[in-house]
DNA sequence: CTGAAAGCGCTAACAG
DNA sequence: CTGTTAGCGCTTTCAG
């Protein structure tokens, strides 16, 4: 059996009390009797059971990220971020997965677990806008993530898509670029990730006064490799002529890559690429992917902060809660040879 | 305030007894009475407490996952596996990162969390067999993945790397490669996937009767796609001819297959390539790549389930342990564009 | 089939 | 500066 504060404290001679101080840092403990308990603690590999620590305080130091999956490189350098983020807080990472639909991702929310966290940070994917008042219901501190969900009553740190996805066509527009592919609508959205990026391509082709082609506006319900490398063999098979692609992701715009390859065009040379999320893969692929960084180590750490901000905020339980927040973060346009055109250029590998 | 059993006992008009009782689906409770209660946490909107729970019947419902990073596709991918596995069995996965030096490693073992699980999944990096009775200080249940510790007195699950890597190579040699490079050891390793992957290698070199050329085993430190990179770049520099690519793992597969396609050599016409692993993203490289399927989802079941056999074992506490199992999983080939010289080919694209 | 009551190990008033 | 004590919410004997 683990040794408990009981057992620390009759080898050390002092009651639990004083146990306790010592391990919680408490100011006024005699450094004699602190360096007796010190030696206990030691003697007997006395480790706090964070189970009572936990049912007593109310706190278990532990966060859920709710995510679709793992095997999704966005999401899981996300993940990275955030457990970063976390534990150089002091927190530890429950990480759930969900399976995308909608059932899902309520019954996560709602789930067991729940019991088990201080606080959710949510990368909402199935839920939309009209959902927003199913958050309320949920008693945990949360903080949202993603594009799908604004104005709720809950935290929500987002990139700038719209600023962002403008900023790559304008990209493509400035090395010569005129027939520019929009890759991975979403017909008919216009809040989410697919309907913001949209609207900064079409703003970038405005801006231009380069006229809008429904034909280059292709469709993509999911943003995987292989729904990128199937929306570009329909593009091919329909004849479109095109010079440019902006991906609203990286993996869309890999698995793009990946047949136009095949079907012998040549990039940058006939196609320029760029894509979106800056995933580690963009610097290793054939070629390299141009990509809009977006910001999420920041992300992460903004969202963690909130979060931990809400579940201070709840313990104490002054006042009434702060107004939700919404934080956009900065982003960044990595140029790498997908759109690298210049002949002369010293052709560094990216590596 | 949350609801507790004392609350809906009394809306119930029950003693929590019968509450716990219907909560934990004990078989002798009248119908009725059941229905009272399971109206009454309805309407209460009762969650049990987990920390209670915990605290009270000594388990979690936990287990921590240590592993080296996120970013590394093999480990999201096992991760989510483990993931999968878990949840199967009514388990959550807390996952744990840790550095890759042998201090990081031994303190997350040692680490507070400890508390916070039931046991521990530990994907073996920077321990080795020398620290083999390390792990029997940690007081809990607990099984090894990889192939850095034998004959611990934990459980161990591990993959066939001898006959996989021997299996990979025999395939090289079957479509006619002859000076084969061996890409990924680590001098001086017996033990290790390293060690191990590379004797597969000179097992079927010695079974075919080719010489072994000292030159084609190309050491690599680290695993990453940048080291399979970097070594292609010594590998060409220094002149070394070489018809195949044995890689150690797909990630170094890939990395030299984007520098051998910077210096012009077509795969698999020139070189033949294979990896390990079996990474989801070998199906959408250019070209895709052949691997070896390690058999990654049985490890994690096998492995989760071997732990939750420990779990138990520990909980009834009979009889002494059970001896440590050693678990191998199967492996399978699977051929893809790299390694498929045939002129008439379909050319399926593997997407 | 159901109720009463004793703790699991810890924290935090409250007293000394 | 240190000790006593009362629970946190649950599970689990042990009696009815």
């Amino acid at each position: 059996m683990a040794a408990t504060l009981h057992d620390v404290a009759r080898v050390a001679g002092v009651s639990i009390k004083t146990v306790s101080n010592v391990i919680n840092d408490y100011p006024h403990v005699r450094p004699e009797t602190k360096e007796r308990v010190l030696a206990a603690i030691a003697e007997l590999g006395y480790r706090p059971n964070l189970s009572a620590r936990n049912l007593r305080s109310g706190r278990t130091g532990m966060i859920s990220l709710i995510i679709p999956n793992l095997r999704n490189p966005y999401f899981a350098e996300l993940a990275d971020d955030v457990m970063n983020a976390a534990s150089a807080r002091g927190l530890s990472v429950l990480i759930e997965q969900v399976g995308g639909d909608r059932e899902s991702e309520l019954s996560v929310l709602r789930g067991s677990r729940r019991q088990a966290v201080d606080g959710i940070l949510y990368s909402v994917l199935a839920l939309g806008q009209e959902d927003a008042a199913v958050l309320d219901e949920i008693p945990l501190p949360m903080v949202l993530l993603g594009e799908r969900i604004f104005n709720s009553s809950r935290d929500h740190v987002t990139m700038r898509n719209e600023d962002g996805l403008r900023a790559a066509t304008e990209h493509l527009l400035a090395i010569g670029c005129r027939r520019i592919i929009a890759l991975g609508s979403h017909p008919g959205e216009v809040i989410g990730s697919a309907g913001l990026r949209l609207d900064g391509y079409l703003q970038a082709l405005d801006a231009a006064g380069v006229p809008v082609d429904e034909r280059l506006i292709v469709h993509a319900d999911r943003w995987h490799r292989v729904d990128g490398a199937a929306a570009m063999r329909s593009i091919l098979a329909a004849g479109t002529e095109f010079d440019g692609i902006v991906a609203f992701n990286d993996s869309l715009a890999l698995g793009a890559m990946r047949i136009m390859q095949e079907a012998g065009l040549r990039i940058p040379q006939d196609v320029a690429v760029i894509g979106f999320d800056d995933l580690d893969e963009t610097r290793y692929s054939v070629p390299t992917l141009s990509t809009i960084e977006p910001g999420r180590p920041q992300i992460a750490e903004t969202a963690v902060d909130m979060l931990l901000a809400r579940i201070e905020e709840r313990a104490s339980a002054e006042s009434s809660p702060a107004e939700p927040r919404e934080v956009l973060t900065d982003f960044r346009l990595v140029q790498r040879e997908s759109t690298t055109r210049a002949a002369g250029a010293p052709g560094s590998s990216g590596l």
